[in-house]
DNA sequence: CTGAAAGCGCTTACAG
DNA sequence: CTGAAAGCGCTTACAG
């Protein structure tokens, strides 16, 4: 059995109120107890009880974090940055994997509001009204991390998705490019999807290429697979691309190895840009040239915000905009030379 | 504020041991006072604290994970299979990443601990003696996933390590190879250093392929970067080696991309086998041929064990040994047509 | 400086 | 069938 402060308490022959100060507030215990009581802790392997702590604190120093998909190598990044934050902050992070699925979402917010964690981090998923309404309910200081939302005054970190998509098509318009695709997710998702597709369709008009969206957009969710079976409608329906831009990397390996498979050159035939910069994108052959998000510094930023709000401090600002950038590596030919 | 038995109890007029009931007993209370706490529970959003709970039952529901990195797609499956498992048994995961450093590893079983987890798995490292005095101390029921301990008599599942990288080989010299190279992690590694090298040397030795292991072992972390590094000397020092096995996908995606990147056609000069069957082994070209480890299936038995300890029922078996296959794709080259 | 007491939110014998 | 009481392991005024 664990021992607890009652056994501490009986082995160093006090009160289980001084055993308490020496663990909260020693300098308030005379030296010769502490010293005893120390010794008693060593002996007996004594380690509080949390839960007797959170229950008195209402404070449990647990955050709980809601990720999607945690086989998507784009959390692993930003799981790094909240754990660090967490720690250095003295508490820790309960990550949930909700599997894409609304069910399984509303769930493990349940538990996590039982088991009392402080506060929340939810990722990249749009802010359903559904969930919105859990949230009101649970009343917990929450943060949202790379996505955020417009309808609901709810505190975010992430980057500028239309901006980024913009970027991404300049950056191959200004290797000469004139015939470009994109693969992305559906124009309904108000995150990653229309944004993105914005930012792309902005681009092209901007630099004065009139493309049709029909043939020049191909959709599909974030898993190889699928995107890979964009591609083959893409290279059957837009007949001299000479470029694509994939809205995640995974999509872009997809891209990349569709075209192998075929006899189509990365990049001498075909350009490919991602998007995340995820590990993998320095896995493949040719090396991805990616938008990188600052996953890690996002990770943190997102725990900074909420462990703010926990402490009833002010935020600087609500929705934080953090700063995306190109990794040129060997996946986009420049025609300009 | 959150709701508690209290507010239930008054708004309901019945006392809080009869509101517990309905929770715990519901077919103890008569059933006019059950409806009536039953709207109460509903227009309070009540929600019993689970910190409270814990503390009577001395049981929390939610089970300890210590992952050495989660941004390794290997545990991506793993987590999923223990997640499934633990929801059924009504479970919860904590999944700490301990970013392969023994004093994180150590500083997160004591916050587990603290926080009165009902038991442990403990994915993929060796068991030092650390840590296993650090086991005893918790007194927690502990299983291993993808390790073992033959030291200590703990519950483990995991395939067999060395018979896998037999297979490996084999396969590879059943294709017609015979200057067959290896990339591994550390002979001192017990886990998936020394067994992996073990079977393959023994399987070269069975086919009369005597090979100076000076020259066909290269050592190297999982890393992408490492093992690339790992293929170059392999490259510079083992002429005429026509396959690799790599003990890890992403070792084997780093293989592959040395090989484009130095103009060596994969598979034609040189076939690749790799280790695990991650998703990331469909996304490389040419797609990867590995030996595949039941990953979700471990990540359930290892919570179906779990689960049974902490019920305090019989194990069928300690140590359990899953089959591994081998997961035939395009990265290897018969050489025997 | 130290201990007894109340209380965090719940459950579970016990008595009625 | 129901409520008062004790207790899970701790913390924190309060009194001395």
């Amino acid at each position: 059995m664990k021992a607890t402060i009652k056994d501490v308490a009986k082995l160093a022959d006090v009160s289980i109120s001084t055993v308490s100060r020496v663990m909260n507030n020693p300098e308030l215990v005379a030296r010769d107890k502490r010293d005893k009581i120390l010794e008693a802790i060593e002996r007996l392997h004594y380690t509080p009880n949390a839960l007797a702590r959170g229950l008195i604190h209402k404070r449990t120093r647990t955050l709980g974090v809601l990720i999607p998909d945690i086989s998507n190598l784009f959390y692993a990044e930003l799981i790094r940055g909240m754990e660090d934050a967490a720690h250095e902050g003295g508490n820790n992070l309960m990550i949930c994997n909700t599997v894409n699925d609304q069910s399984r979402r509303l769930s493990s917010l349940k538990v996590m509001s039982e088991k009392q964690i402080d506060g929340i981090v939810f990722t990249s998923e749009p802010v359903l009204p559904e969930c919105y309404a859990v949230f009101r309910q649970l009343n917990l200081p929450i943060v949202l991390a790379a996505t955020h939302s417009l309808e609901y005054d709810l505190p975010s970190v992430r980057i500028n998705e239309e901006q980024a998509a913009f970027d991404a098509a300049q950056y191959l318009i200004r290797k000469g490019h004139t015939r470009i695709a994109m693969i992305t997710g559906s124009m309904s998702d108000p995150i990653s999807g229309f944004p993105r597709i914005q930012g792309f369709l902005r681009s092209l008009h901007h630099y004065g290429l009139e493309l049709d969206p029909e043939r020049c957009l191909e959709y599909g969710n974030y898993r190889f697979e699928d995107s890979y079976e964009a591609m083959r409608r893409l290279h059957g329906k837009f007949p001299g691309m000479t470029a694509v831009f994939a809205s995640g990397d995974e999509r872009a390996l997809a891209c990349i190895s569709y075209c192998h498979e075929h006899g189509i050159k990365v990049p001498e035939e075909i350009s490919v840009i991602g998007f995340d910069n995820t590990r993998m994108s320095g896995m493949s052959y040719p090396r991805l040239t990616t938008i990188a998000q600052p996953l890690y510094q996002m990770g943190r930023e997102a725990i900074l915000k909420l462990d703010r709000l926990i402490n009833g401090e002010p935020l600087d600002q609500l929705r934080t905009c953090m700063d995306h950038r190109i990794v040129e590596r060997q996946s986009v030919l420049d025609l300009t030379v």
